[in-house]
DNA sequence: CAAATTTTTGACCGATTGGACAAACGTTAG
DNA sequence: CTAACGTTTGTCCAATCGGTCAAAAATTTG
């Protein structure tokens, strides 16, 4: 489908890249049905009728976004690689996703609302791409725990829990600020929960001795 | 302020309970904004202007279910006592977060939808009794920290990553469904997440000798 | 330059939405 | 039974929303 790429004048690429970038501001602050075509126009600085010029539709603009950020979502994973020590790979890795969290929270928060409302435009990605490309790494990790690298379990639910405890920063980052306060909740949060997730990853919390 | 207890009649009270029941059913699966007084309508088996009847304005719906959320949401923390062993504190505070997003995931998703849009309606109670019942809890494992009954790490970032792992379950079930695909993904999945993050708070991942 | 094409805009439309309201209908207490 | 009160419904409204359209303005092309 989709037929052969279609061509564009100047003006259309500089103006489609600002209308993503306006809608990723509002889809992800207020999700898809509570943003309206209007502010996203007002974010892009153009009229209603403009944006509609460059996206027909409002799940057009919602469409795009969503295939773009699903290949630099997954590209922390997709990176996770046999040939490094494997527990190095693994911290790494959650380094790699902290820092996305930190770096591009409105892309996290616009998938989390995806996900949260069940999914309904990227299910098939989820039941096809996501699936071949988790169930590959977790092979992966299955054979560094065969090797006796690293303590055996569960390699699907290691990998959630890296996804839910790095996610978190970003989607509940209010949250998160709010209950650490004005003090600690500054810009060391991320830092402190690098260390912290360093050590839950690598030695849990069993005490030492 | 809202003075004595409003008196209401049986009926009252039971449709009420009903549009409630319906409201979370719809605001969980939809948001607020993406959610219609006409869905909840019809899902409590009433008309709309009879739901109106009972409550005012959808915000005022959204409001009491939130109130009545956080309660019940925040009791597994407000278990954590210390007066057991800490690690089997622990463990049973992971245990039960982990059984309210098998059990209520409507009610998990709620929040996050809530947090994810910044807040808007509980920003107050973040600040103030969530945040004082964490710092509360954190200086308790602090303690257990100090008495060398658990490894030394930051205390809220422990939290935040026991509240992260258990509602993904809630929050992200189509996605963890996904990836499981449908052998493993089917009713084992919260046993299995259990043993897993048992083991990962418990020992961490790196291999035992 | 001038014609062809692309971009922008204001005005408009039908559908949906949150909510108001008065009238009809039930229920209950005296 | 009946009057008072509580409940339910149909109808209606103004605001908002996604989207259309023709015409004006700007840009590109020859």
């Amino acid at each position: 489908m989709e037929g052969s790429a279609p061509r564009r004048t100047r003006i259309q690429q500089e103006k489609r890249e600002l209308i993503l970038e306006a809608a990723l501001e509002v889809f992800s602050a207020n999700g898809f049905r509570g943003s309206t075509i209007d502010q996203i126009a007002e974010a892009a600085g153009m009229s209603k009728p403009n944006l509609l010029y460059y996206f027909r539709r409002k799940e057009d603009i919602h469409e795009t976004l969503m295939q773009r950020l699903l290949d630099t979502w997954l590209a922390p994973l997709r990176e996770l690689d046999d040939i490094g020590d494997p527990m190095t790979e693994l911290r790494s890795y959650i380094r790699r996703k902290l820092e996305m969290a930190r770096d591009f929270p409105r892309e996290s928060r616009l998938f989390a609302n995806e996900i949260l409302q069940g999914a309904p435009r990227i299910m098939p990605m989820l039941e096809g791409e996501l699936k071949t490309l988790v169930d590959e790494k977790a092979a992966v990790i299955k054979g560094w725990m065969r090797a006796g690298k690293i303590a055996r379990t569960d390699p699907w639910h290691l990998i959630f829990s890296i996804w839910a405890t790095t996610q978190h920063y970003a989607d509940f980052d209010v949250q998160v600020r709010a209950v650490l306060g004005a003090d600690r909740g500054g810009d060391g949060r991320f830092e402190d929960a690098a260390r912290f997730l360093e050590q839950l990853f690598l030695d849990g919390l069993k005490p030492k001795g």
